[in-house]
DNA sequence: GCCAACGTTGGC
DNA sequence: GCCAACGTTGGC
């Protein structure tokens, strides 16, 4: 199986590119949206990440990451004091999984949303197209273009 | 803080 | 299975 490429977004204020830099590697968890969760489920280890802080003054794409660990249930769904429980989901049928990523690089510029939405070559984009999602795939073209914007 | 664009829940 | 009500995301 060939690499992907994915976009995973973060507010920056919650976990940011810093906070990565500084764990080295990190478990994605809380992520509660079925679309996203089945993006996880499909990383490999090797898989690459564009890093995107959402909520953010401007939002935009301001590193690299890399799939470090393959798809796992994500224990907070089990953790009642967590605020991502879900009394719904059982360990023998866990809901909710998740991927370990890990630090890559930091851009040396940040490549904004605004940046990417008027770029006609990635008009494309799920960031574009829909928004919302927070686990996104982007192709090989759209992943080497972002870097490459990025001043990597 | 507002609100558009979604997704989820649950009554029927 | 429909759909109204509600919740969430995230740009602005």
């Amino acid at each position: 199986m060939a690499k992907r490429y994915w976009l995973m977004k973060s507010e920056p204020g919650v976990y940011s590119i810093d906070d990565l830099e500084r764990d080295s590697s990190t478990l994605w968890d809380g992520v509660r949206n079925y679309k996203a969760r089945n993006n996880m489920r499909s990383m490999k280890v090797g898989d690459e990440v564009l890093y995107y802080h959402s909520n953010a003054n401007p939002p935009g794409v301001v590193g690299i990451a890399r799939v470090c660990r393959e798809a796992y249930p994500d224990p907070t769904q089990f953790d009642s004091r967590s605020k991502y429980f879900d009394g719904k989901s059982t360990r023998a049928d866990p809901r909710w999984w998740l991927v370990d990523i890990e630090f890559v690089a930091r851009l040396p510029r940040l490549v904004s949303l605004e940046d990417v939405k008027s770029d006609p070559a990635l008009a494309d984009m799920e960031l574009v197209r829909y928004g919302r999602l927070s686990v996104q795939a982007v192709t090989r073209e759209e992943f080497a273009r972002v870097k490459r914007m990025g001043g990597a």
